[in-house]
DNA sequence: CGAACTGTAACTACAACAGTGGCAGTTCTG
DNA sequence: CAGAACTGCCACTGTTGTAGTTACAGTTCG
């Protein structure tokens, strides 16, 4: 939803959205939208504007903004689950698994914020246009 | 959890261990750890041999299963969560936000997976012994 | 037979999350 | 100034996923 809404703010660099605007597209709510862009603030991503006619625009340009600010700013926790609570301290590889497991899941993960932060908003605007336009010259 | 159980069971090649065990190192309960084998062992990674002096043994090497392989075996759904219905068809963007997030996530949900598929069972055992031989030299 | 296992269903408890209504505060416009 | 159009935020519902637990049937070995 947060890449959604990124994408289509990005698309109207000049006028301002409304979260009932982006609810519609997302067909979801408004109070929503709200609270993930409301994460996207405070992630110095967008601004927003309150009162009659105010709305929601990117902070800055679509192409300085990734997937993998976006992921980052609306996901807090790891990707990968950690276990629920430590294992036994009594066994000789359960001493070691949580730290083992740290470091094998920080890697993996790493991995896939590195492929998020190569596609910016930009990129998303651009290709949404061209399939759009090869949708109209049908 | 998956990854725990494996890598105890790659400890031993000789003999097995019940459920019972394993959970005893997990912290955790043998009718979960019989569930998420389960898996395992649907996926081919584990043996399980019922009644008395049963248990569970590895169905392959240790060098032979990696990290990926004990994921796919558990995990179903995918990492990054999607829309979770689909956005408005009136709106030029949401019209193709599904299948352009559905390609980003995709590769770097694969950017992840073949991070983990670098990692073995082996991997695991072998730095866990060796830990556990630094702590007892002290 | 009885002990020690797996396999599985049914249940509880809890946390995460999409969605909703209500309302206070802010800003522009007539 | 009054009202319309916004954001910001709180409290609540309903659903889903998941760790954990109890119970019990089936299997194997001594």
């Amino acid at each position: 939803m947060a890449i959604h809404a990124l994408t289509m703010l990005g698309r109207w660099d000049d006028r301002s959205l409304t979260s009932a605007e982006i609810a519609d597209s997302l067909a979801s709510n408004p109070v929503l939208v709200r609270r993930i862009l409301g994460n996207l603030r405070d992630a110095g991503l967008v601004w927003s504007t309150e009162g009659r006619g105010g709305g929601w625009t990117l902070a800055r340009s679509p192409r300085e903004i990734t997937l993998h600010d976006a992921f980052t700013a609306v996901e807090e926790g790891p990707v990968l689950s950690r276990h629920a609570h430590p294992p036994s301290e009594a066994c000789a590889i359960g001493r070691h698994m949580e730290a083992l497991l740290e470091k094998e899941f920080r890697a993996a993960e790493q991995a896939m914020e590195e492929r998020l932060s190569r596609t910016t908003i930009a990129h998303l605007v651009q290709e949404a246009v061209t399939r759009e336009r090869e949708l109209s010259e049908r």
